[in-house]
DNA sequence: GCCGTTTTCGGCCCGACTGTTTTCAGTCG
């Protein structure tokens, strides 16, 4: 784990370890900021500590004096003071219970304070014996819920990456959509701004006729638990496995609403305070001022009124979002429509399905001007990787296939191993008669460093572009190291780009890092690294990272029509 | 503990739902 995912956990735990103990909230808050300001900080807080030192950390948003000795000092000792005495005084088994959503700091604290409940089994034992019932302010039911609580907890540790939720949300809009009740509905949160992941889905409806709504929610078949039932808001588990919640709001209010729903939540605090500077009031029915109210029909006043520029979904996490729209210098976001073709597709010459004609059609069928055929390289044996003499088969395959449409649809390319010493697995004469090379690295050991290796490909003239340049999975594999800023630098300085690899797995480069690609000046190419043609869709998920990136559409090399993209691959050898 | 185009002190987003309570606390998003 890096500093600052770890200096992120610690600053949380430290906040959860004070909830306990009943420290004032702000400070918690101020604690809880400063956690997600590094979690998505893309440089590494270690090496921006060396640069800049403790005024360095000073100017970073939320850290002041006081946080500023800690990160310095866990930088100096790997821990600091404040987060090991309160630790210590709060048990490992009460933090965890701190993390089970339904579960608070004041249940937990009253039951450790009357019933010296100290972990989850304690509490568990008190539920069954009944104690638990007997404290003031419980009762049968609140114990219930709090039992449910915690077999859920189990159940659902993981958010789901955003490309395997994506049927099972439309399935669920279209099904409410069919109540006669429902004027309009819009799914909000994390899967409209296309987070990678989403934890649970918010849903909004416009309607007069609430409780019908919600009445027909929670009663779906796939319902497994309800855990809200009210006139205006609903909140179910589907499946034992995803949270949906669903709220009903009149059309007047439809903007104000879509605008809360949607969040994240550190921009509406971010944006609720500063409206509240500028002498307005921001709820989820709509803007207000001296108690009058001004917007909340269309999203789009909610931020004209405060004399903001409209901030797309994807950009509202608190990134610096809002002073750019204040400023009237936001991206003009790169749009799936800019997209001119796939740079990473496989075919069944290695491990893929498809045959280079069914690429072929599913490209014209896509409305786009090219797609690079990238298969493996000779030493992926695992893959199917092509020797050179298949590679040269494929290529002349390629090249029938083109003549016959009459355009080079398909480019010949390739995905290359980046062997252990950094050299490449075709000899350069071979790179030289493809169109598109992309090189990767695909095996690695956990305590090796690949940036040397990436960096020799970088520099080599043949190669494009760096796959999946990260090689994490989503919620099942780490990245490996690698010093990206470094290897971000490299590509600057020999023109090159990095990859958004598009499949839902891997969202590589993610969010943070395309923008940070983007502001030391590194353009980014998407593939979807497709297998078989029905996840060539996954560009929309590669371009959704790219707008969360802040990128636009020059800022991405295959919104190049077929034309201007040759002149530049050729170019850059 | 942070922060400042009302403030260097005194604020810190705002509301729904639930379960317990006779007017509100806890939790969530």
């Amino acid at each position: 784990m890096n500093h600052n995912k770890k200096l992120a956990r610690m600053f949380d735990t430290l906040a959860d370890a004070l909830e306990f103990l009943g420290e004032n909230a702000f400070k918690i808050r101020a604690y809880r900021k400063v956690a997600r300001f590094l979690e998505n900080f893309p440089e590494d807080i270690q090496e921006f500590y060396k640069e800049h030192g403790v005024d360095g950390l000073k100017s970073l948003p939320g850290v002041g004096e006081k946080i500023a000795v800690k990160i310095e000092e866990y930088l100096k000792t790997g821990t600091f003071k404040k987060y090991e005495e309160v630790k210590s005084q709060v048990p490992d088994g009460i933090l965890e219970l701190l993390q089970i959503p339904g579960i608070g700091p004041k249940t937990i604290k009253h039951a450790y304070d009357e019933l010296g409940v100290k972990n989850l089994e304690d509490l568990k034992k008190v539920i069954e014996n009944g104690e638990l019932a007997k404290l003031r302010g419980m009762g049968p039911k609140k114990v219930e819920n709090i039992k449910k609580s915690i077999e859920l907890y189990f159940k659902m540790q993981d958010r789901i990456p955003l490309g395997e939720i994506y049927p099972f949300v439309e399935n669920l809009k279209k099904w409410l959509s069919e109540s006669e009740y429902v004027e309009d509905i819009e799914v909000c949160g994390s899967y409209r701004r296309r987070k990678e992941t989403v934890g649970d889905i918010d849903i909004l409806c416009i309607s007069t006729h609430g409780r019908k709504i919600i009445d027909r929610f929670v009663n779906h078949p796939d319902v497994t638990r309800v855990l809200a039932h009210g006139d205006t808001k609903g909140s179910c588990i589907f499946n034992d496995r995803i949270q949906v919640d669903l709220r009903v709001v009149p059309s007047e209010s439809f903007g104000a609403a879509l605008q809360y729903f949607t969040g994240s939540k550190q921009h509406n605090v971010h944006l609720r305070t500063f409206a509240k500077q500028k002498g307005f009031k921001i709820s989820e029915y709509g803007v207000f001022k001296d108690n009058v109210k001004v917007a909340g029909e269309k999203e789009e006043e909610i931020y004209g009124i405060l004399g903001l520029d409209f901030i797309p979904p994807e950009l509202r996490e608190d990134r610096g979002e809002i002073e750019a729209a204040m400023e009237h210098k936001l991206p003009v976001l790169i749009e799936m429509k800019d997209i001119k073709g796939d740079l990473h597709v496989h075919s069944k010459y290695s491990d893929g399905t498809a045959s280079l004609e069914e690429i072929a059609e599913k490209a014209i069928e896509m409305g786009y001007e090219y797609v690079a055929v990238c298969d493996h390289s000779q030493s992926a044996k695992y893959a199917g990787g092509l020797s050179i003499e298949k590679l040269r088969e494929k290529n002349r395959e390629i090249e029938r296939i083109n003549e016959k449409y009459g355009k080079q649809i398909l480019l010949k390319g390739a995905e290359v191993d980046i062997l252990q010493d950094g050299t490449l697995d075709y000899p350069n004469e071979i790179l030289k008669e493809l169109d598109f090379v992309v090189a990767a690295v695909h095996v690695w050991s956990k305590y090796e460093d690949v940036t040397e290796r990436i960096i020799k490909a970088l520099k080599n003239p043949y190669v494009h572009s760096i796959a999946h340049p990260t090689g994490r999975l989503i919620g099942k594999r780490e990245p490996y190291n690698v010093n990206l800023e470094k290897v971000l630098y490299v590509a600057k300085e020999e023109g090159k780009y990095l990859e958004i690899n598009a499949n839902y797995e891997r969202l590589d480069l993610n969010d943070t890092w395309s923008k940070r690609a983007k502001e030391i000046g590194v353009p980014l190419t998407i593939g979807t690294d497709a297998h078989q043609i029905g996840q060539m869709w996954m560009i929309e998920l590669g371009v959704y990272v790219a707008r969360r990136g802040w990128l636009e559409k020059d800022n991405v090399l295959n919104t190049l029509g077929l034309k201007k993209l040759l002149k530049v691959l050729g170019n850059r050898r």
